[in-house]
DNA sequence: GGCCTGTAGTAAAACGTTTTAGCATGTTTC
DNA sequence: GAAACATGCTAAAACGTTTTACTACAGGCC
């Protein structure tokens, strides 16, 4: 069961292991290698069934064919799509797809880094925490390709790909106003990083764009580590709070969940007496009663993209680095409409 | 940016490579070198943050100290929870985990097969596909470690952990029984693996059990592969085929989530003018409204058994498989009752 | 015949570990 | 005072590749 190796071919084809490692990476010609060894090479490695040893050449090579995918939580929704089309379009190109989760753990996200650095991942797709900046620059100046998702920091000259968070949460703002709704607040996380405070700007932006009074007491930050029952407490504690208050901006997929629970277990009737909009597309918002409108990111184009932007820093290492920057789409539903 | 090797603390220290690696693999005693000399390489080991090339590691050893996951689409709720408890699990063992997705294709699984056998790892984690006995039993037989998970082949002794699926659509259906409802369907997947024919089985010895009248035209069966659209045409035709019918029990989550937008778009009352049961838990089953009873996982235990299991296999190679099954847990919600 | 050029290939080192076999040296033992 | 044993360590091979630097030979040219 010891598998196939280069030296059983070169046996077998009576040259030497180096004449075959040649002709199967395809420096036959290069190499000055006969058509005729060429083709009985060929021949034999296809018949042996030949996979190379990846551990072997990552050795010799130190390209390990590997990239590693830091998402913020397998588990959720969005992640999981993500991962999906990232480990579909890696494969595309060879590689394979180390994962694991931060769950937007500074901590746990190096000990990750740590991890796939010593398991010598060619290439980190990175859903960065809060104080992992540090980290992507040394790994910048180790040279190592890499892409941020999600989110970036924007005093480093990274990679990365995101969406347009401002445009997302302006759009969905900007909907309720147009819908009538006069007091909206927004319930977002705790978080300085970039996708959020993009929301957060966003939807500030547009109420003063369309002269809607803002102040802080508008705006609810939570803890981004609180369970299911803390964020519904502290979500109706402050929807409660707030006076006249008529819509609502959920500034993530699980805060909006949270907050579709948190609003129906006040008995408040969503669209009509409180307009709603969330964050990522979902098959709960999609079927809620009513149906909830939200911001969708466009899964399959970020998956693609952030692929193509680490096999390009891969393939020319010391190319400048690039940003995509995608627009999310806002999917009117009936949460967001008071008939 | 070469990383330390273990060249570079033997040297430091002033001892030979083999000295050093014996220390750090915790062969001091056994290979009697002295406290003094153990000590130094140590402190030389932390100071230079050692890590092993898990690459050179893997290739003398053939330890790769990575496992295959196989799932059937990690953008899938279910699987993606599961690939989670799996991954923080397999990483108390000091284990990485590659995965993939099979979309239940037989073709595709075998490919990832492939990859992981050449990628090296130590042990699979394999939700198998219909065909896929034969390679299942051409790894035993290579004494590779494997665990099935979710289904299993009944014909091969391997170990596995799955749900008492039988249980689950049991117990389902004998609530809907006792719910009042008389004329109940399952939709399920045109499948003969042991999860659906154990959830199909299931459903049926209930009806038997209790009398009630059973024949084919109570089952759907449908192909795994439909889009969205497709799934909700075919459930709805099948719904409105059946005279009488007053419940029905879908038997995956995402024909439960079809089943619900088709009974939907039906103008059907869930509940009252029929009784639903979903499988696996859900956000939108739990927020749904009215909400939908479903044959819950315990996750986490699955998780944690598969990983137990295997690393049992990896630990002592040639002990017995072991099968776990474990028990589903009916969560009770409106969608199976009438009032 | 000596020199160059071109052709077709190979030997050996290297990647970073682990592991087998063994080498000094000192200490007992009879 | 030699055999036996214990102690503390190391040289070298091996894992399967890739890659650099070569060799061996043939033919053409002066």
């Amino acid at each position: 069961m010891k598998g196939i190796s280069i030296k059983d071919i070169a046996k077998q084809a009576g040259v030497s292991p180096t004449t075959v490692s040649f002709v199967l990476n395809g420096k036959a010609k290069e190499k000055r290698i006969s058509e005729q060894v060429s083709k009985k090479i060929q021949k034999i490695a296809a018949r042996l069934k030949y996979k190379p040893n990846q551990l072997a050449r990552g050795l010799r090579t130190g390209k390990t064919k590997t990239i590693g995918l830091i998402v913020e939580d397998i588990a959720n929704n969005f992640f999981a799509s993500l991962a999906k089309v990232v480990e579909d379009e890696a494969d595309k190109y060879g590689y394979k797809v180390l994962y694991g989760s931060t769950e937007d753990n500074t901590e746990k996200a190096k000990g990750l880094l740590e991890v796939l650095k010593y398991r010598q991942v060619d290439g980190y797709i990175i859903t960065p925490t809060k104080n992992l900046d540090k980290e992507i620059e040394l790994l910048q100046s180790a040279s190592k390709p890499l892409v941020l998702m999600d989110r970036y920091f924007p005093h480093i000259n990274s990679s990365y790909v995101v969406l347009n968070n401002y445009k997302g949460a302006y759009d969905a703002t900007t909907h309720l106003i147009a819908q009538g709704y006069k007091k909206i607040a927004i319930v977002t996380i705790a978080s300085e990083q970039t996708q959020m405070k993009d929301r957060l700007d966003g939807f500030v932006a547009a109420l003063k764009e369309h002269k809607i009074p803002f102040n802080k007491s508008l705006v609810k930050r939570l803890a981004f580590d609180l369970d299911r029952e803390s964020f519904n407490t502290e979500i109706k504690k402050f929807l409660t709070t707030v006076k006249d208050l008529d819509a609502v901006f959920f500034a993530t997929n699980y805060l909006g969940i949270a907050g579709i629970e948190s609003i129906r277990s006040l008995g408040w009737e969503i669209g009509k007496e409180i307009g709603l909009v969330g964050f990522d597309d979902h098959d709960l918002f999609r079927l809620h009663s009513p149906s909830i409108t939200c911001v969708s990111q466009p899964i399959a184009s970020i998956g693609k993209n952030i692929v193509e932007v680490l096999m390009n820093e891969l393939n020319h290492p010391g190319s400048p680095s690039r940003q995509v920057v995608l627009a999310p789409e806002l999917v009117v539903r009936a949460s967001s409409s008071r008939t």
